[in-house]
DNA sequence: TTTTAGAATAACGTATACGATCATATCAGC
DNA sequence: GCTGATATGATCGTATACGTTATTCTAAAA
């Protein structure tokens, strides 16, 4: 007999100390809880782990590398920054990523994934914790992307979605973008329904690129 | 008086111990010198370079954000392997992200920049080591996708177009793969020639999709 | 008062060292 | 002779420690 493998404990993924750093300084810099160009003390964050510094290090060269944090040699890590120019290129390929999962998953979509796009989508605009709204939108929009099965895909979008999830946050608190982007998903789910792969596609083209606009008129505040 | 101050070495541009380390393995591991599934022992690395093991495994780390190797708990780090499905999501999400970026540029592209992405074409074509293909076509597909100034987009393209590198390079081994490459290019300059950035788009997709392809029959040697 | 030189302090980058874990080889038992 | 347990060796993961670099504070001179 097989003893009931699934639920065996998967030992052997017991995280490394460096992981668990990774994932919480991750976290806190897609919340948003360390500003941008806030810097990170290496002897600071080994201290509220309670590890040494190694782990820490380790953790923020793999946000290094997946463009979250920014070395300054000799001078430590900082939370990486986007010129506005910079927002807008990813938002670019957002678009233009997201669109192509949508197109790819319509014509997979079963009433089950549906289904769960629209509880999703519900749950997003019933919302009533801002400061949520930005996890509850991805939420809506994996589920979409789900069914086309293209799992490079989709941790590409993820680590991208990731790294404006800053931006999204304030995107979808101005004037109306909690709002606008409601009756965008439901267009969307909409076009879902009717097999539209193609203007699903638009349209969820239009939805990234129509908050990129938004961000652009509302965020250069540079001083 | 200047001191002659443009000749001046720009320290603080010297390169960390990890950074080397970093390019050195990367490099192997996108020219192939690294074979997937090779086991890269931390010690052995440290003996070569002459380092003690915490830089490289901040490299280390670096490369599996990246997606060049895998860590194995308490096992090390191994050359990063791809499945055959993975690999052709790979070159699906190339094949978009490359049209997209040839869309882009055509518009934007002067006389120059034809002139240098035909001499690469050339270059390509010419080149009579074949381990140097990859490269050469590296080259020849940046120089296409430069007019558009989406330095975001270049750089993704770029490290997924190294995550594959290794595949890319038995596909134009394989038969007549550089042959069919270079008569591709030639059409995908034409269309750039006249200005036609659809038809780019459309041939740079086919152009890689078809790669894929060609890797799909000719890879699975999967025992 | 402003500016600059110098020293002290804090943080970073790396080396060394040690406990923990896994692979391999040897040996006892069936 | 083969299976299974144990011991040994090697490697990994992390902690501690040290030299180096940047920053800041102070003091002196313009």
């Amino acid at each position: 007999m097989t003893l009931g493998l699934q639920d065996v404990p998967d030992l052997g993924a017991a995280p490394s100390t460096s992981q668990v750093v990774l994932r919480h300084l991750r976290a806190a810099i897609v919340s948003g809880d360390l500003a941008e160009g806030a810097p990170i003390g290496q002897d600071d964050v080994a201290r509220r782990f309670n590890v040494s510094k190694i782990p820490v290090r380790e953790a923020l060269k793999q946000l290094e590398a997946e463009g979250f944090v920014t070395f300054l040699r000799n001078r430590g890590a900082v939370v990486a920054s986007l010129s506005e120019p910079e927002i807008a290129q990813v938002f670019e390929v957002r678009a233009m990523l997201e669109a192509q999962a949508i197109k790819l998953a319509v014509p997979l979509m079963t009433p089950e994934h549906l289904a769960r796009a629209e509880a999703a989508a519900a749950v997003f605009a019933a919302e009533p914790d801002v400061s949520q709204w930005a996890a509850r939108n991805w939420e809506f929009h994996s589920a979409l992307y789900a069914p086309a099965g293209r799992d490079f895909l989709m941790g590409l979008i993820r680590q991208i979605n990731d790294r404006v999830a800053r931006f999204l946050r304030v995107q979808l608190t101005v004037s109306g973008g909690h709002f606008h982007a409601v009756t965008e998903h439901h267009e969307i789910l909409s076009a879902c329904r009717q097999c539209k792969a193609e203007l699903a596609a638009t349209l969820t083209h239009d939805h990234i690129m129509g908050a990129c606009r938004s961000l652009s008129i509302h965020l250069p505040r540079k001083d």
